[in-house]
DNA sequence: GGGGCCATGTAACCCGTTACATGATTGA
DNA sequence: TCAATCATGTAACGGGTTACATGGCCCC
């Protein structure tokens, strides 16, 4: 699924801008499970609006740039539910920071602490932040998928504190060898 | 974290020939985390060697072809271990399946359960793979990330089940109307 | 004054995927 | 007999990232 399909998604939930389309991706509800930049984005929503899968109406705002808000047509609409109808791609997920832990013994102690806990607090504050927004009346797919969202970063973030004496007790003792030795 | 990156850090934990290497991406203990295809680990193999950062063996199997067994060298160990000095990039999660349960409203009921069952049972049989496998005396790392991943599936199909009803029940009545439309 | 947010876009580059090419052996 | 597993590799193609380019406003 490319990022003209993902924009088509996006733009079944309301009129957006490519700014706001990208911001659903950062921080919105695709967050949690997509991503796409400004460099993909843009040239996307072009490639759309020439085919007719979006219409532009262009906002003048006072005191910040012109706003170039996008509208998906009957069209568009369309080929987004089309492309629905054939089988989804296997999920790519691609973990530095599970490489790094994988390979916690060939860690400075203070380095793994920092990986570990940057980590640890990115889950929790995902978690903290999806447990705040409340089950209000949204499509059912929506708040399934929002459960599993928190679902996934709060049993994640819980196993990690619940571990962090494991992987940790083992590397502070190593790392107060090492200042030792200093 | 490019594939070459990658393949050092693979070859950390013994000799491997390129097949050998791609199938811990698809089944063992990265398959979790990350992948990588024949058509890229193949040319980093090469450029790999081409710099000094591995070295090969050759065996001429009877009944199988020829296998090229890679060893990491000095230089190579050192290269990955330096490479974890450079902080992680974010993860990056691709997953069209939770785009596709996010737009079940779009999908047809059928469509829905097939793309949900089969999701629910990849994370059911990695689960129970995971559990499977016994805490036997790994690095810690490599224990920790173990437990992540069991975590993880667990979680998540134990999730699936609870709320399939909550995704279904609505889908399946429409379902229902529509079959006794048609 | 400086950093961050709003806002749109372009272009080069790189990496990786997909598909192709080859071929013997083993088990259903 | 057909599919799968073992096993290595190449080439084209595509997609997306990164970096660049621009600029005003607001808050600290």
């Amino acid at each position: 699924m490319d990022v003209k399909t993902l924009c088509l998604g996006v733009l079944t939930l309301g009129d957006a801008s490519g700014y706001e389309i990208r911001k659903k991706f950062e921080e919105g509800p695709f967050a949690a499970f997509y991503d796409a930049s400004y460099g993909s984005i843009y040239p996307a929503l072009a490639k759309l609006l020439a085919d007719g899968y979006v219409s532009v109406t262009e906002y003048t705002q006072s005191g910040k740039p012109a706003k170039k808000v996008y509208q998906l047509t009957e069209v568009g609409r369309a080929a987004f539910i089309a492309e629905l109808r054939t089988p989804p791609a296997p999920d790519r997920i691609r973990s530095e920071h599970m490489v790094y832990l994988f390979f916690a013994d060939y860690l400075e102690p203070r380095q793994l602490t920092a990986v570990f806990d940057a980590y640890h607090a990115h889950f929790e504050s995902m978690a903290t932040f999806l447990e705040g927004l409340g089950c209000d009346d949204l499509p059912l797919g929506r708040q399934f998928v929002r459960g599993f969202g928190r679902t996934f970063y709060r049993s994640l973030a819980d196993y990690m504190d619940a571990h962090r004496d494991d992987l940790m007790g083992a590397a502070a003792k190593r790392g107060a060898e090492t200042e030792a030795a200093e």
